[in-house]
DNA sequence: CAAGTAATTGTTTTT
DNA sequence: CAATTACTTG
C-alpha cells in the first residue's frame, strides 16, 4: 500500500538490499552510507508484506539503536504498534529475556544479572577460599582473574592459553586459578547469577539444545544483525544457531569500523559468514550520504586496509564543503576554551547544541572541557565512561533490588552486609552463608543473633525491610522497602551521603514506576549507560545540549559539527595500545570512526602539553600530535592556531542557557 | 576480626 | 593526587 513509505529516497544498492528475498544477505556498508536506514527500510518492507512483527528479530549494538530502528520501521509502514511487538535489542538484552522465560528448563528458580563489578566481588570471595591471597609472591588480582575469564570465554580459547599469551605472571598459578574458575561457574549456577558472558553462553546453550533450540528457532523467520564486525565467537554461534542455513538472515557491517577486538570481536566474522553461507548475496554500500567531500577526503586517508577491501567513500553531497580544521593548542585548558568558543560561535550562527558533539578516546579526556562548559553554562550530556551505575551507593540499591526477586543472590547479600558497622569481610561471608540457608524470611531473625552485637540493631532494620520488600506485591512498595533498607546504610557509610541519598531517591522513583521490577533491574545492569542517561535527562528532554562522548559510544551516530579532542600520541592512539600491531590498527579504525561522525564540520585538537599520566602532580609533558595525522592527512586539512593569549572565561556573555546537571553529578 | 593508619599504585574502550 | 591495599592496633 504505502509503497513510497519505505522505498522513499533509497538508491539502487540500498533498494536491492531492502527488496532482497529470504536468501542470506550480507551488507557491507561504509560509514555514512545509510546502513541504518537500509536496515530499517528492509524491516518496514517485511512488515508491509504481511510479516507478523513478532516473527522479526533485530539484534543491534545498543538498546537505543534497537528502539529507534523498530519504531522507525513501524512508523514507515503505518503501524506504530508493530514496533513494540517486534523483537529488538542487544544480544545481551534479548538473551536475558529468553533466559528468564526458560529459567525452569535451565534449572534456575530466579536469575540475577551480575555486572563487571559484581563479578570481581564474587571472584574476590572465591580467591580467599582458593588460597590465592597473600603477599609472598605476586598473585593475580580479582580484576585480572575477571579479565582472563572473560577473554577466554569470548574468544573460545582455553584459560591456560590466554594466561600464557596475555597474562604471563599468572602462569605459575594456572592450576588453582582454573580450579577457582570451576567454582566460579558452579557458584553462579547454584545462586541463579548470570554475568554478561553467561547471558550469551546460556542463550547459545538453549539454542544448541535439540528440543528447546528447535522451538526457539521457530519463533522467528527473519533475523537481522547490525554491526556484525563487532560480534564475538559466542554471538556468531548464536546467529548461526538461529538461522542454520541462513534463510531470512541479514547482517550488516563494516570491517573498517571494527573497534571491539578487546571484547573478543573479530571483523573476520563478517567475511566468514559470507563464505560459510553458499547462497548468500553480498551487497556493498559505498555512496556516503552523510558527510561533505572534504571530511571524506580525510576519512579516506585515515581509513585502514588496502587492496580488495579498501573502499573510497564518495560524498553524494558533491565537492562543496569546508576542510577539516587541525587546531594546535598550548594545553588542555586552551583546548577546552577553543572547543567552547567554537561551539558557541556555531550556536550563534544557528546551529543547535544538539547538532554538535565532542568526541574523545577515553572518558577522562574531557575533564578540563567539562569544567569550562560548566563555568560558561553550556549544557552537556556525557556518554561513555562507566561512572553512573558503578558508583557504590547506586550499586548498593541495585543489590537490594536484586534480592527482592532472588533471595539467593550471594553477591548482593555480601555487599549489603558489608555496609554495616562492625561487619567486615569475614563476618559478611559467614552471615551471607547463614542467610542463604534460611528457608524463608522468617529465618532472618536467627541470623541476626549470629552477628556481632554492635551490628544487630542496624542489621535487624535492614533485614526487616528486605523481608518486607520480598513479600511486597507491587514495585512501589518493594522499592520503598529497599530504599528503607539502603538509605540508613548509605548515611552511615559515606561521609558525603546527602548527595548520594538524593540519587537513590531519584533512581527509586523510576524503579517504583515499573510494572516488571526484575526486568528493570536487569536492564539497569545490562544497559547502564542508556538506562541511567534516559531516566536522568528526562526532565530536560526538550532542552538543547551538547553531546560529549567516547568514540566507542558514538558509533553509529552523526552530528553536523564534530570536535575531536586530545588527538595526541598516548591519548589517541591510547598508550595502552602502542605495543602491539593489532592494538594500533584498532586505534586507527577508532580514529576513522571518529572522523566519519561529522556531517559538515570537523575540528581536530592537538594540545601540545598534557599532564603526565605517571605522576599526578601538576607536571606536564610534551605531547606529539597523533601519529594518524600523517602528512597526507595534513594535506587535506587546514592547520589553525587558536588565539594564544590567555583569555578569561566569559560567563554570562552568551546567556540564556539553563544549567543542567551532568550524569556524573547525578550519580556522585 | 574491624577499624584506623601508612604505603603504594594507579593506566581504555563496553555489553 | 586519590583511591585502593598492606600493616598495625584495639
Amino acid at each position: 500500500m504505502d509503497e513510497g513509505g519505505w522505498a522513499d529516497g533509497l538508491d539502487d544498492d540500498q533498494l536491492a538490499a531492502v527488496e532482497h528475498g529470504d536468501a542470506p544477505l550480507v551488507i557491507m556498508a561504509g560509514a555514512g552510507t545509510g546502513k541504518t536506514r537500509t536496515l530499517t527500510a528492509r524491516v518496514a518492507r517485511l512488515l508491509d508484506a504481511g510479516v507478523a512483527p513478532e516473527r522479526v528479530l533485530l539484534l543491534t549494538f545498543t538498546r537505543r539503536a534497537a528502539a529507534s530502528m523498530t519504531a522507525r520501521a513501524a512508523a514507515l509502514c503505518g503501524d506504530p504498534a508493530a514496533g513494540r511487538r517486534m523483537w529488538g535489542g542487544t544480544f545481551h538484552a534479548v538473551a536475558h529475556r529468553l533466559i528468564a522465560e526458560h529459567a525452569p528448563q535451565l534449572g534456575l528458580a530466579e536469575v540475577s544479572v551480575l555486572d563487571a563489578g559484581d563479578v570481581v566481588d564474587l571472584l574476590d570471595l572465591l580467591r580467599e577460599e582458593h588460597g590465592l591471597v597473600g603477599t609472598r609472591v605476586r598473585l593475580p588480582t580479582s580484576r585480572a582473574l575477571a579479565d582472563v575469564y572473560t577473554r577466554a570465554v569470548n574468544t573460545g580459547r582455553p584459560t591456560r592459553e590466554v594466561m600464557e599469551d596475555e597474562f604471563p605472571w599468572c602462569v605459575d598459578h594456572v592450576e588453582p586459578i582454573n580450579a577457582l574458575f570451576g567454582d566460579f561457574v558452579a557458584r553462579k549456577r547454584a545462586r541463579g547469577l548470570l554475568d554478561f558472558d553467561d547471558l550469551l553462553l546460556t542463550w547459545r546453550a538453549l539454542l544448541a539444545d535439540p528440543g528447546v533450540g528447535a522451538r526457539m528457532r521457530a519463533r522467528w523467520d527473519w533475523v537481522l544483525v547490525d554491526e556484525y564486525q563487532d560480534v564475538n565467537r559466542a554471538q556468531v554461534d548464536i546467529v548461526r544457531l538461529l538461522r542454520p542455513d541462513g534463510t531470512g538472515l541479514t547482517v550488516v557491517g563494516d570491517d573498517a569500523q571494527a573497534i571491539y577486538a578487546f571484547r573478543g570481536a573479530s571483523s573476520a566474522h563478517l567475511y566468514e559468514l559470507h563464505s560459510a553461507l553458499p547462497g548468500s548475496t553480498l551487497v556493498r554500500l559505498q555512496r556516503n550520504f552523510r558527510s561533505t567531500q572534504p571530511v571524506l577526503d580525510l576519512a579516506n586517508v585515515i581509513r585502514p586496509g588496502e587492496g580488495e577491501t579498501a573502499l573510497r567513500l564518495r560524498a553524494d553531497r558533491g565537492e562543496a564543503g569546508v576542510r577539516p580544521r587541525l587546531v594546535t593548542c598550548a594545553n588542555a585548558d586552551d583546548e577546552a576554551r577553543g572547543v567552547a568558543d567554537a561551539v558557541l560561535a556555531a550556536h550563534q550562527d544557528g546551529l543547535a547544541l544538539r547538532e554538535q558533539a565532542v568526541l574523545m578516546r577515553t572518558g577522562h579526556h574531557s575533564n578540563q572541557l567539562e569544567i569550562e562548559l560548566t563555568v560558561r553554562k553550556i549544557p552537556f550530556v556525557k556518554y561513555g565512561g562507566i561512572e553512573y551505575t558503578n558508583t557504590a551507593h547506586v550499586r548498593d540499591l541495585i543489590a537490594a533490588l536484586r534480592l527482592v526477586h532472588n533471595r539467593r543472590d550471594e553477591v548482593a547479600w555480601f555487599r549489603l552486609l558489608g555496609r554495616h558497622r562492625a561487619i567486615g569481610k569475614a563476618t559478611a561471608r559467614a552471615l551471607s552463608t547463614a542467610l542463604l540457608a534460611t528457608e524463608s524470611t522468617a529465618g532472618y531473625a536467627d541470623v541476626v543473633a549470629e552477628a556481632p552485637p554492635k551490628a544487630r540493631t542496624a542489621l535487624t532494620a535492614t533485614l526487616t525491610n528486605l523481608a518486607a520488600a520480598q513479600a511486597a506485591s507491587g514495585s512501589t512498595s518493594a522499592v520503598e522497602h529497599c530504599l528503607g533498607a539502603v538509605r540508613p546504610l548509605v548515611r552511615a557509610h559515606y561521609a558525603d551521603w546527602p548527595h548520594r541519598v538524593e540519587d537513590l531517591d531519584r533512581l527509586a522513583a523510576t524503579a517504583a514506576a515499573q510494572t516488571d521490577l526484575a526486568a528493570f533491574v536487569a536492564d539497569l545492569t545490562i544497559d547502564p549507560a542508556s538506562s541511567s542517561a534516559d531516566y536522568a535527562k528526562k526532565p530536560q528532554l526538550d532542552e538543547d545540549y551538547l553531546t560529549l562522548s567516547t568514540v566507542h559510544s558514538a558509533k553509529g551516530l552523526e552530528w553536523t559539527a564534530v570536535h575531536l579532542i586530545h588527538a595526541v600520541d598516548g591519548a589517541f592512539p591510547s598508550d595502552m595500545a602502542l605495543s602491539t600491531h593489532e592494538g594500533l590498527e584498532e586505534e586507527q579504525r577508532l580514529f576513522y570512526v571518529a572522523v566519519t561522525r561529522a556531517r559538515d564540520s570537523l575540528s581536530i585538537y592537538t594540545p601540545q602539553r598534557l599532564p603526565t599520566n605517571r605522576s599526578y602532580s601538576a607536571r606536564h609533558v610534551l605531547a606529539k600530535p597523533s601519529r594518524f595525522l600523517t602528512d597526507p592527512a595534513r594535506a587535506v586539512t587546514d592547520a589553525q592556531q587558536p588565539v594564544d593569549e590567555p583569555r578569561a572565561a566569559t560567563p554570562s556573555s552568551t546567556g540564556g542557557f539553563v544549567e543542567i546537571p551532568t550524569l556524573q553529578e547525578l550519580f556522585k
